[in-house]
DNA sequence: ATAATATATGAAAATATATTCATATATAAA
DNA sequence: TTTATATATGAATATATTTTCATATATTAT
């Protein structure tokens, strides 16, 4: 299959590299909820929750299904377990101090 | 070794967002390579490549080596390798048609 | 020394993204 | 069938990031 790898990878990247949405999915990698649930754990904004998973979801990062009212969200355990692994053990071997890899300016 | 995951994630991710560092990741991916043949090759501006690798090499997914007044760069393979192999399974098995996971608003 | 080349830096301007607010829709409970 | 709950949506505002420009520094060649 021919892709552009910087092109998926920005959209990949991207849809991760936001504070709200990671903690969204460190959330989802412990067990699977709904969106209700994930605001009330995360004190974030119900709507802000829902724009946030839809564009996880877009990308593939989560899955839902609709349980009466409510929506659970899982993680997409395959694809992110690698990746969280990855960034884990990038982090312990190559940047030594806390802030150093973050945002300083 | 105590770390958040989110915020690692967060300078991780952060840092390969964005379209003209991924284009220097992808170039770094074939050879290493001085910052004046990255521009070159890649029409960008020469301080936007200076900004660029910096946050780059400051999150260690490049190195660089001084040689004369010139710097050559390469990529951390070690990570890199994984990170990209993760997300290209990751489009071929989940994302059906380009554009889907990503910028369309 | 002087000029040329490679890279770095800081701040301003341009652009993109996130967050909130008001409100809509859909489902279930009373 | 009215009310309550869960989630979605769009647009306005707030915030963050990128890009450019002017200029600085460092190294090599003349």
């Amino acid at each position: 299959m021919k892709r552009n790898l910087s092109e998926t990878c920005y959209g990949f990247f991207s849809t991760l590299a936001n504070p709200a949405r990671l903690a969204i999915m460190e959330k989802l990698r412990k067990e699977p909820m709904n969106a209700t649930t994930i605001k009330e754990n995360l004190g974030q904004e119900q709507s802000m929750v829902s724009h946030n998973l839809r564009l996880l979801e877009r990308c593939a990062l989560v899955y839902s299904e609709k349980k009466g009212r409510e929506k659970v969200y899982r993680l997409n355990i395959e694809t992110m377990e690698t990746i969280f692994k990855a960034v884990e053990n990038h982090a312990n071997k190559f940047c030594p101090k806390k802030g150093k890899c973050s945002h300083s300016k």
